[in-house]
RNA sequence: GCCGCCAUCGUCUAGUGGUCGAGGACACCAGCUUCUCAAGCUGGGAACACCGGUUCAACUCCGGUUGGCGGCACCA
């Protein structure tokens, strides 16, 4: 049965209503991208909300390009809107097929549609031309704000004779397609806000088109509508004052009405609508700064919505199992980076080794700290010839210093900083001092509570000493542990300092080999930077100190 | 100005008349751990905008006030 499939979808609190039936394959939903910008993160959200909704009733998710301004769409921002939204992991279910590909609509490419239209609009007096110049319009408009009116157009072409028109058109005078509105109340039921009612009279007559085969946003938006059968039309709130706009459009053409549902906007901190001002707010610059797409997605779709229990994490797979509309919220929702942040840093725990340092690897190749070497990982004679590597399998080679260094290695480094890890870009600040010939810190830095040059000489002394009679083969970090330890405990004697203590010892340790405040443990620095190294940085600090 | 939408901790939110002396998460603070920073664990402070009404009972329903936001193109 139908029924034991279907979902129920009903709007709160209307109980006269019929609760409208969802079924799995009914269910056609689009988003509406214009290609004048990067991917916004409130166009993939509202994306996200449609995809989710088309998946979990196993229906069509389809991306239409509203490319109608040719003044300000380009085809760069077309590809960085489909790259992000693969990245995202949404992809669209249908389109024109385009070499052996399911490219996604244009609205450029369908002007013949609107043409047919365009023309039984007109044909039947439901549309006119308009010859009015720019300037009056907006003379008229200034006008009727000034005495408090709402701004609409006067109609004025609307009475033109048919024999006006034409000699206007023949003499070639410039004219736009107006849409007759009917002065009536125009009311819909919004599947996440109820009903919502307007003033049609106070719209006024609007344009529809530029010319036969150009058409505006809320003209070519109907028409795509109905010509890809969309069910649900799922979007931004700032679109609910068009909806009646539309709706007139959809009755003047004898077309069904889709379902609308409004989502609530994604807000700065000042809670407007988020914006350029407010920062990064496109998909491309979060994926630059390190993002996982995961985190995105799961930072997403909370931002409105929620399950109704008290899980936070979810994939793109279990979304579609939780999501419904009826759980979506009505006001706006503030973009709080700080959780975004949190949550990337989740994921990045959650990642495995491997597939961590892949991921951070362009960042510091891009930094410059290293390059990737032609060489063949199996073959570490001829990756020898393209440099001179002490390390076995160097596929990357540290540029500062000439070194090689193994993917095995940059694991390692990448290990002691996953949990510290709240962006991909961080690494690079965090693990600079393994890429560095040189450190650059202050011999202040070196100094652990009170003490004095002379104590931190001596530290240092005493780490050299200590650390030259491991052996290279027994250079591990459970090793120089076990050395350091006890000897933590001598120095601090020695000093007269409390025994337990070892920041005397490991604080200028750590400091010698990273030049930072704060970082990972030193031993496990220590192994990975190697012996020579170690020793190396612990007799520059020891030299800082003279 | 006009039209519309919205209103629970700083933020995202749970809550569909009694189970709420309002729950969770992020953030914040404190403690544990500790050489630092994270991570982790434990604990803490923190909200129903206001005024009426309906009701035995209101965060929940109704009306209003206030406040916030969105829209008012030959952009989308």
């Amino acid at each position: 049965m139908a029924i034991q499939t279907s979902k129920l979808i009903s709007t709160k609190k209307e109980t006269e209503e019929q609760p409208i039936l969802i079924q799995p394959g009914q269910v056609r939903v689009r988003i509406a991208p214009s290609p004048t910008g990067f991917l916004h993160i409130g166009t993939a959200r509202a994306a996200l909300f449609n995809y989710l909704f088309a998946k979990k009733y196993q229906g069509i998710f389809i991306i239409r390009i509203e490319d109608t301004d040719p003044e300000r769409s380009k085809p760069e921002f077309e590809k960085n809107i489909l790259d992000s939204f693969k990245w995202l992991g949404m992809d669209w279910d249908e389109g024109p097929e385009v070499e052996g590909e399911y490219g996604p609509y244009h609205q450029s490419k369908r002007g013949d549609i609107y043409k047919k239209y365009t023309n039984q609009l007109l044909k039947e007096g439901k549309a006119y031309h308009c010859f009015c110049s720019k300037e009056d319009l907006e003379a008229h408009r200034q006008y009727l704000l000034s005495i408090g009116q709402p701004p609409r157009y006067s109609g004025k072409c609307a009475s033109l004779s048919k024999k006006e028109v034409e000699e206007k058109l023949a003499r070639g005078e410039k004219s736009v397609i107006r849409f007759k509105v009917s002065p009536k109340e125009v009311e819909f039921e919004d599947l996440i806000r109820g009903k919502i009612k307007f003033d049609a009279s106070l719209i006024g007559d609007i344009v529809i088109a530029k010319d036969l085969t150009s058409p505006l946003y809320n003209y070519a938006c109907v028409i795509d509508d109905v010509e890809m059968k969309i069910s649900h039309v799922i979007r931004g709130e700032d679109h609910i004052p068009n909806t009646p706009k539309q709706i007139l459009l959809y009755e003047a053409l004898n077309f069904p009405v889709p379902k609308f549902a409004h989502l609530p906007l994604i807000l700065g901190p000042d809670r407007t609508k988020l914006s350029k001002r407010h920062g990064a707010v496109s998909i491309a610059q979060y994926k630059k700064m390190g993002y996982l797409p995961e985190a995105l997605v799961n930072f997403m779709v909370f931002l409105g919505w929620n399950p109704g229990t008290e899980r936070e994490i979810y994939s793109i797979r279990s979304l579609i199992k939780e999501f419904s509309l009826d759980r979506v919220q009505k006001g706006g929702a503030i973009f709080n980076i700080k959780r975004l942040d949190f949550l990337n840093g989740f994921y990045i725990r959650q990642k495995t080794l491997e597939k961590l340092t892949n991921l951070c690897l362009p960042y510091l190749i891009e930094a410059g700290f290293i390059k990737e070497l032609g060489g063949n990982p199996g073959n570490p004679e001829e990756t020898e010839k393209l440099g001179l590597f002490k390390e076995e399998k160097a596929t990357f080679q540290i540029k500062e210093t000439g070194e090689g260094i193994s993917f095995e290695t940059l694991t390692r480094i990448i290990a002691i900083y996953q949990e510290r890890l709240k962006k991909l870009s961080e690494i690079l600040e965090l693990t600079d001092f393994f890429f560095k010939e040189k450190l650059n810190y202050s011999k202040n830095l070196l100094k652990w509570r009170e003490m004095s040059d002379k104590e931190i000489g001596l530290a240092l002394d005493t780490l050299n000493w200590s650390l030259s009679k491991i052996k290279e083969g027994d250079w591990t970090k459970e090793n120089l542990e076990k050395v350091l330890l006890p000897e933590a405990k001598r120095f601090n004697n020695k000093i007269k300092k409390p025994i337990e203590d070892r920041g005397y010892l490991l604080w200028p340790l750590r400091v010698a080999l990273t030049g930072k405040k704060a970082s990972a443990g030193p031993f496990e620095i220590a192994e990975i930077l190697g012996k020579e190294k170690t020793l190396k940085r612990i007799k520059e600090a020891r030299g800082l100190m003279k």
